[in-house]
Order: C-alpha cells, then sequence, then structure tokens
DNA sequence: TTATATTATATGCATGTGCATACAAATAAA
DNA sequence: TTTATTTGTATGCACATGCATATAATATAA
C-alpha cells in the first residue's frame, strides 16, 4: 500500500459519492426546486416523533453551520406554494426554536424520499449496497 | 433490502466521506490557507507530465465548473508568499490557456501531499482501506 | 473569401455557506 | 437580588460556486 494507491482509492470513493449526491440534487432541483440539504431537514423531522425538531438538534444531523440551517429553515418557510416548515418558539425555553413539519411538508418528502430511494436503487448494485454497509459498519 | 436500510447506507457513507473531507480540508486551510480543491488542481499538474495542463482539462479531474476553475487559477497566482501556479496561452490556439505548475507550487503540493497522506492513514484502519477499494475498484 | 457556428476562457450576477457578532433568554456566581 | 457567564438563534459580511453571457479565436459552410 503506498502514498499513490491510498491516494488514488480516496479520489475513487468522493467520485463515487458525488456521482451518486449530484444526481440526487440535480432530481431534486429539478423536481422541487430543493436541494439535498432541504431534504435531509425535512427527513429528519419527518422520522422524528412529533415532527419537530429543535434547530440546534438538527445542525449535527444536516451537517450545516447553525447559520446556514437557520436561513434554510427561513427558505422552507417560504416556499413557493406554501409552507413547508414553521418555526415555534419553545415556551419553556425563549432562545430556543421548534422547527415544525406541515402538512405540505409531509407530502412533499414523501414524494422526495421515492425520488431519492430510486435514485439510489437505479445506480447502485446490490453489491455495491453490500460493500458499503461493509465499509460504514 | 427496506427502503429505509438503504437510505441509511447512503447517509453512512456521505458522514464517513465528510469526515474525512472535512478533516483533510481543515489541515490544509490551517496550514496553507488552500482548500482541498487547490490541491487537487495542483496535485493533477504534479502528476502531469510537463508540469502543466489545459483548463478545460482541469474542469472533469478537479470537479469544479469552468468558471470556478478559472477564479481558483487566479487565486494560486495570487498566492500570499508568491504564485503556485501561472497561465500561459497556447501558442498554436490562442484561446486556449496552459496551467503550469511553479516551483514553489511543486514544493506546496509535496507538502500538501504529506499531509494528506497522513490525515487518511490516521483515520482509514487498513480494513478500511480494503472496503473501500472494493467498493469503487 | 466571407459569413456562420463552435470552442475556450473570463466575468457579472445571484445564491448558499461559514465566521464573527449581536441580541435575547436562561443559568451561575457574587 | 444583582451581576456575570453561558446558551440558542439570527444577521452582517466575505467568499466560493454555478449559470448566463461576453469576448476572442478557431473551424466550418456558403
Amino acid at each position: 500500500m503506498n502514498h499513490n494507491e491510498l491516494f488514488s482509492a480516496w479520489v475513487s470513493l468522493t467520485k463515487f459519492h458525488d456521482r451518486l449526491l449530484k444526481a440526487m440534487d440535480y432530481t431534486l432541483k429539478d423536481k422541487f426546486k430543493l436541494g439535498i440539504k432541504e431534504f435531509y431537514l425535512m427527513y429528519y423531522l419527518a422520522q422524528s416523533e412529533e415532527k419537530k425538531m429543535r434547530l440546534s438538534d438538527l445542525v449535527p444531523k444536516v451537517g450545516l453551520s447553525h447559520s446556514a440551517l437557520s436561513r434554510l429553515v427561513t427558505r422552507l418557510e417560504q416556499y413557493r406554494v406554501g409552507s413547508l416548515v414553521e418555526r415555534q418558539t419553545d415556551p419553556n425555553d425563549k432562545r430556543s426554536v421548534d422547527i415544525f413539519l406541515l402538512k405540505k411538508g409531509e407530502q412533499v418528502i414523501d414524494e422526495m424520499q421515492m425520488m431519492i430511494n430510486d435514485s439510489l436503487l437505479s445506480q447502485l448494485s446490490e453489491k455495491d449496497i453490500q460493500n458499503i454497509k461493509r465499509l460504514v459498519e
């Protein structure tokens, strides 16, 4: 295992990852005018018990800074055909903001989820999926 | 293999990839005030026969748009302690621009390369590396 | 040859991002 | 209680990026 071999494995991994990512992002942008980060935010809201999460708890999930996430929420509140999420100040801690997934948001995230799965399935073989699992577990 | 399983494998892959990427990027920024894209550009120049490449040939390698790459070259030309690369119009096709890696650029890319390798080796086990190879080959 | 289409790069512009900071609220210390 | 510190979010700012477009050079068609 020399240096070039290690590095070129890394480059290949990046290309592999970016190819999948860009395909998803392109599809989402084309269909919903939303990107993968918007998807992640709504996905974690949808997964949550009460369809809501604190802004700060979303930071590590979505993988953006606090400031980027705050503006991402604003964009989803001002979505062209109606709000997908809603801010609500936590009455127990008025500094904190809960982000709620709205009805329209639930519809959109369901459609997005299907597109994401289609995109992944169309690009990954059964063997790829096994190899990914082996790598990340 | 249900949908959630597929998607969560994808999320894990992204986290795996981003963790490595951010570690590299952070180290490069800290030490050289340069990012991973700057590294890639110089890396491919260093690999090339004559330490030069056409701007358009770098586009698919580095993974940026033409415009972003053009400005990236400008930044490397104006590096704080001296130019790392140099533009030179191709005399055979005056539309085309060759990017040359300068002496100082060679020094910097060598140091960067070592840091990148250290970063990868410190974060990846032998098993990880094998798994990556299996996934991307 | 002259006119048209294509190709390579650079730049104006809009947008998304992180850092630093501001502000408000909650907690800890005096 | 009053003051100081910490915590959570929002915003000004600088900057990297992609798209659309401008400009120049080359290739193709008439």
